[in-house]
Order: C-alpha cells, then structure tokens, then sequence
DNA sequence: TCCAGGCCCGTTTTT
DNA sequence: CGGGCCTGGA
C-alpha cells in the first residue's frame, strides 16, 4: 500500500493521530495521499471505517475518494462518512431535526431557489427592490451564514445595513415557516447544533478519531469553525491543501485558514509533497517564478524529475478572431500530430471569451466541448417537475408553489396569487393553507390546483419512485404543455431523464421498489452503523447512527439528492472533442497540451482584481493553476484587441507574463509586439519580415523607418514615421501600415506602453505631426 | 395571459 | 454585442 509512495507521501499516510497540514501542490498526489491514509488507518488496525470523516467540497471529489479507497482495501463504503461539507451536514440535519429546531422532511433551496424566495420576500414586505436588490440581500445574507452570524449577531453600523438585518431576520422566518433550508443553512445549522447540544456534540466527537479535509484552502470560515468543532474531542485533524491554489475567496474561502490550522492545530507537523508528477520542466518553473511574486505564502517549490520538456509558447496576435483563428490551426496540426482532441484544453479567464474560439472552432469542423453552463437538475423543466414533487411532499413550500401553481398555465394570475399573498401574510400560514380563503374564480382555480397536488400525492404514494415521478410529468400537464411547444422536444426529452434519474438513484441507494411517498421506518440500507465497539449506545447514537434515510421518504431522499447534486455540466456528451472551459472550471484536471488565452491585463488579471493586493495575488494563484494543468506542451495567446461589451477594447500585455523568466519562453510571434506578418508589412525597405531578424532585439532597431508607403482611412492619412496620438496608449510612432481601407492595420511603437498593432478603421488616433 | 421590445449590464462558482 | 429581465400594450 505504502511503498509506492515517495518520502514526504509516506510520511503523510504513516503519520501518528495528531492533527497535521499536508501543503500538496498541483500534481503531488494529493489524493492518492489522503486515499491512502484512510486506509492505512483502518488497515493497521487505528480505527474501524466508522471513525473516520472525510470531507471534500464536491461530490465528485467525494465519490473519487470512496472509489479510491476501496479500491485499496475491501470495505463496505456504505459506511464510511465521505461526502461534501452540504451532504455531510444534511446528513446530521436529517437525523437530528428535532434537536436541530426543523421538520424531518426539510427541503433544500439551491441558489436560485433561494433568490426565488428572496425575490418573494421582498414583495410580500412592501421592500425597495431598487435600494434593496434581491441578489444584494442573497449576498449579505449568505455572507453572514458563512461567518457563522445569525441577525443578532451582525453588526448594525447604519440604517442601511439594520435594514439589511430586518431583511435576514424576516427570510429566517420564512424559511422556518416553509420549511425549507439553502445551502449556507445547512452548514450553520449542523455548526449550531454541535455547538449547543452536548450529547449530541460529544457523541461525533467521540465517534469520529479522524477528520480528514481535502482542498483545504477553500474553506470558508464557518467550515473552519465546524472542522475544529468536531474534532474538538481529541480527534485528529489531517488537513490537506494548497494555498497556492486559493481561487475561491470571491465565495467566501479564506486562504487564512491553513495559516491559522498551522498556528493553531498543526504546530509545526506541516509536510509538504513537492515533487509534481505530472509536468515537464519548464512548465514547473514557470509556474514557481510566477506564484514567488505573491507575498504570504506558506512556500512550496515544485520538482519533477521529467525533465525540461518544451518552453512555453507564446503568441500574439492583432485581434481576438485572430487569436481563434491561430488556435484553431494551431490545434488542428495538434490533432494531426495525433494527439487525444479530449487532451487539449483551452482556458480562459472569463466564459465571454469562449464565443469566439467556440465559433472558430465551429466553423473549422473540431470536435469541441465546453464545461460550465446549465446543470441537469437546474433546467426550467426539471425544476418545474422537481416543484410538483416538492409540493407533494411538503404542502408549506411557497417557493414551490409559486413555481408551478400557473405552469402550465391554469388560469392563475397576478392578481389571484396577490390576494392569496395577502391572506397567506394575514394568518401568517403558507400560501397552500391561505387558498380557502381567496373567494370567487381565482379562489376556485386554486382550490383545484390545491386538490391536484393532494391528488397527485395519494394516488402516487404507494408507487416506486420512477413511476411517481413518471407520473406526475404526465398528470401535471408539463409534457402536453412542451409537447404544443415548438421547441419543447428538448425539454420533453429531460423530463423523460427526470424519470430515468429516479431509478438510476432508487437502485444506487437500494430503495428498489419501495413505495415512493412512504417513510422508510427500517434503515433502509439494511445497515446499522453503530457506534465504535464497547462503546455505549446512547439514544443518540441509535437516532443519528443509521445510513441514509431512515423517517425520510425515497421520495424526499431523492429530493435532497437533486438539491445537493445539480448533476452534471451537460457538456455536449459523447466524442472525443477538445476542452473548453474557465481556468477555474479546470482545477483539479490535467492535459497534455494547455492553451491559456487572453493573457492580457485587464482580463487576466482581471481589471476588477488588479486595485488591491489581495485581487491581484488571487488572479496570480488562478494564473498558476492554469499553467499547472499541462503535462507536455503549453501555450499563451493573447489579443492586442478583442470586441468587449460591443466595443472593441485594446490591451496590453499581463505583468505575469514578465513575470516568467525569457529562458522558460519561446515566442511564437515576436517579443517585441510586432504582430504575425501575415499580412505582410509595407515598408519602404522592400522585404521586411519582422521575425528573420534578432526576435528579441528591440522594436527601434528591427523596425522600419521608411516613410515611402501610406494608407488612407477616411479623411485621414497615414504613413510609416508619423507622430500620432492614441487616447489610451498616448503618443507614438507609426512604425509598419498594412492592408488597406477598413481593414488596414498600423503597427505603432507608443512611447509609454511599446509596440502594438492597430486596425485603422477602428483605432481613434490623432496625427500629430508629419 | 402572453409576447415583443426596450433596457441594463457585463469575473470567476460549488453546494 | 448579447442575454436576461421587466414592463407595457394587445
């Protein structure tokens, strides 16, 4: 199990019960250690399954991890406490209600269920939505849970924020009244009741002998705060992270975490695994020289033993079309060289990017792919069949209700649903208990919605979950309502996956067959978890102990399955097709060639980063990231110009590109910013080719001064040696001219910013002298 | 109730 | 430029 291992990775799996920080960079083996560990803990005999936590923040970390470890060691996994911080949490939630202040059967609001809710909220009290926009309350409300706040707790420097305060303190109500919970909820929640209830505390303190944290720097501070909690009773707490790959504090991770755990918990036991098996040289110590600008680290220096490999290389190009356009060839002698196309990523820092490559790569015929986007369990359609289930299940959640109570539409309006608002808030009841008391037609159109949702619930609840779910698309009207729908065959189709989702869920957690709307009162994995043996069974234990989703029904476990796992990207399935996605979306992954685009200042950095420190070190640790996911070959593009919000932005190159050493570099075009000679300069030197000389040579000398050729554009004329004067760059020289009319294109040398190449027809410039 | 057209805005995202 | 959201008119 172990002798595989290098030095450092050893020392980590092998490592004593004490808590301990494992600083992993990109391709350390990072899983492999924490795998291996869990393993080796219960192999030797240290703990049964049952004493360990494994945390993770996705489900697919999460079901990597148990995959992994059993494939080390048979064991049944059905007992291992693996999931993500959400899952982990709903986990004790659902087994610990009452203690927990909520109904068994609560419901999770994903984030636009949330804002759904908030959005409601806001009406319902009569709230400026222009002073108090529902995606402002949606932050500051999340903010607080993530700090561990409750309304009492956050401070009230001004009205404006009392008023915020007001607003959480009214969504925790109505989030009580319908039973519902969102996703921060969960954690602070589960926080909160191991921090005021000490049977219950003291049981999973003792229970669990060790806590294990991947991607431990993205934990926010509420996350830190339950880690140590739990293992508050002398469990070990083997953290394991990389601050370098810090990239989530825009949601709330704080990077100051492991400096704390280290101050705090590890005391010195910091292990770190450096050597990468995964990159050529070259692409390493691209990747040190860059992330040793930022300050504060807890320091870390990649090694491989591969060798250099190739430089990085580098191109510039005029435009953003022409950045596809070079990538497209550039991938497609990629392919031809016969490279994998699913071994080829391209990154950028902001999806918006994505439309031009994507286009270009259309329009050449490659296979591509693009991550990121509408989740399956996030389409209208599977939400709107997900609400009839909910509200199946839970009469009292408005979100749902408001859902669907007119989809299809059923004669429901704005009017009918605001005197129902008005009753459901005079008798402070849900908006399904106020229907009795909305007269007329509207009233009567809601009874019968009302008496179709009970209906549907009696008549489906004695069915396997498939066909409940089956059901319902069908007697709800959603599929006869998209089958009218031009376009709706899509959607249809998804539903049809809705149905398919059940069973491939009913089978996986063993529910085969039971009735769908029927809480399972045996364990329903036939399991019982039991304590640590010789200990005692307290009633806590035998409450909280068992697997899955005792008191739930199949059908409200499979609803907070579809809440906790929006399920996949949907990325266009199937073929080997080349990656596209966000370097954020690419953590984690590797490939063998690596296109990074759009390396310029103002887009990575991001603009919105580069005024404060913190910004800017985060944009350098995503830069990091992404050169960090290539195995052999890597590139950087950037544009001179690229069209942004409608207009066309010009752009200098990224400081992070300066700050990778020239010997880790090969550039493609030249250094110096003279653009591809294609199209071919004019020059009064007759043949110039800007790339045969001395690349790195600077731009003065290698440039032409003949003044004998020149372009009009407009009323305007231009010739090589001109003064001209650019609103952003300042002054400079016109040092090349090709192309002519609206697609001439003029290289300038500026003063102040160096070399780039204009369009013409396009770039405001001033001629300032002759 | 529904749709069209105007308007605003524009990093990154998992649960 | 393009997408999402809201409003106003039929």
């Amino acid at each position: 199990m172990i002798d595989k291992l290098n030095e450092p990775q050893r020392e980590a799996v092998t490592l004593p019960a004490q808590h301990a920080l494992v600083l992993a960079g990109a391709g350390s083996g990072k899983t492999r250690v924490l795998t291996t560990r869990m393993a080796w803990l219960i192999q030797t005999g240290q703990v049964s399954p049952l004493g360990i936590l494994a945390v993770t923040f996705t489900n697919k970390a999460a079901r990597e991890m148990v995959a992994r470890v059993s494939s080390i060691l048979p064991i049944d996994t059905r007992g291992l406490w693996i999931g993500t911080f959400h899952g982990l949490c709903n986990r004790m939630l659902r087994a610990h209600h009452r203690d927990a202040g909520l109904p068994q059967a609560f419901q999770i609001l994903d984030t636009a269920d949330q804002l759904a809710a908030i959005k409601r909220l806001l009406k319902a009290n009569g709230i400026d939505d222009e002073k108090y926009p529902a995606r402002d309350v949606q932050r500051f409300i999340n903010g607080a849970k993530e700090d561990g706040l409750r309304p009492g707790d956050v401070e009230a420097h001004d009205s404006f924020r009392r008023r915020l305060i007001e607003i959480y303190t009214l969504y925790e109500k109505q989030c009580q009244r319908e039973g519902v919970v969102d996703f921060p909820e969960l954690l602070l929640r589960a926080y909160e009741l191991l921090a005021r209830n000490e049977p219950i505390r003291s049981h999973y303190q003792r229970r669990f002998r060790h806590v294990l944290v991947d991607e431990f720097q993205d934990t926010n501070t509420l996350q830190y705060k339950w880690l140590t909690l739990l293992a508050g009773g002398g469990a070990s707490l083997f953290a394991v992270g990389d601050d370098d790959q810090s990239i989530y504090a825009f949601r709330g991770a704080n990077v100051g975490n492991m400096a704390d755990f280290e101050r705090d918990y590890a005391r010195g036991t910091v292990i770190r695994l450096e050597q990468n098996y995964r990159s050529f040289g070259h692409i390493l110590d691209s990747a040190n020289a860059l992330i040793s600008h930022n300050n504060g680290r807890l320091g870390k220096n990649l090694w491989t033993e591969q060798g250099e490999g190739e430089q990085i290389r580098v191109v510039e190009q005029p435009t953003d079309l022409l950045e596809a356009q070079w990538l497209v060839d550039e991938v497609r002698g990629l392919i031809s060289d016969g490279r994998d196309r699913s071994q080829i990523a391209v990154l950028y820092r902001s999806n918006a990017q994505s439309r031009v490559i994507e286009h270009a790569l259309f329009s050449s015929g490659i296979a591509y792919k693009v991550y990121g986007g509408l989740r399956f369990f996030e389409r209208q359609e599977v939400k709107h069949a997900l609400a009839y289930l909910r509200l199946m299940a839970n009469a009292d959640d408005d979100t749902s209700w408001m859902r669907i109570v007119n989809f299809p539409p059923r004669g429901i309006g704005a009017r009918t649903l605001e005197l129902l608002g008005d009753q459901a808030r005079a008798y402070d009841t849900s908006l399904s208990s106020a229907v009795a008391r909305v007269p007329g037609k509207g009233g009567s159109n809601l009874a019968q919605f009302a008496t179709m949702i009970q209906r549907l619930a009696a008549e489906t609840r004695e069915l396997p979950l498939p066909e409940m779910v089956e059901h319902v698309i069908d007697q709800s009207g959603l599929i006869a309502h998209y089958q009218q729908d031009r376009e709706g065959a899509d959607r249809i189709e998804n539903l049809k996956e809705l149905v398919t989702a059940a069973a491939a869920f009913v089978s996986e957690a063993n529910l085969d067959g039971l009735p769908a709307g029927v809480a399972l009162q045996a364990p329903a994995t036939g399991e019982f978890m039991g304590t640590e043996p010789g200990e005692g069974e307290s009633s806590v234990a035998s409450d909280a102990l068992r697997v899955g989703f005792d008191g739930l029904s199949p059908l409200m476990a499979f609803l907070s399955h579809a809440a906790l796992e929006a399920g996949d990207n949907q990325a266009q399935a199937g073929q080997d097709a080349v990656q596209l996605m966000t370097v954020h979306a690419a953590k984690g992954l590797e490939f063998d060639a690596v296109f990074i685009t759009g390396i310029e200042e103002g887009l990575f950095p991001h603009e919105n980063s580069i005024l404060e420190q913190a910004g800017l070190e985060e944009e350098r640790r995503l830069m990091y990231v992404a050169i960090t996911r290539a195995r052999e070959r890597l590139y950087f593009s950037l544009a001179q110009s690229r069209m942004l919000h409608g207009q066309t932005r010009y752009a200098m190159r990224s400081r992070f590109l300066s700050e990778i050493p020239d010997e880790h570099l090969k550039w493609l075009t030249p250094k110096q910013g003279l653009s591809d000679s294609e199209p071919r300069w004019k020059s009064g030197g007759g043949s110039f080719d800007p790339y045969a000389r001395n690349p790195k040579s600077s731009v003065v000398s290698a440039a032409p001064r003949s003044v004998t050729s020149g372009v009009t554009v407009g009323a305007q004329q231009f010739r090589v040696g001109q003064g001209v004067r650019h609103a952003r760059f300042g002054e400079g020289t016109i040092i090349g001219l090709a192309g002519s009319g609206i697609d001439a294109q003029a290289q300038i040398q500026f003063r102040e910013v160096g070399a780039k190449t204009l369009a013409l027809g396009v770039a405001k410039l001033d001629i300032i002298q002759s």
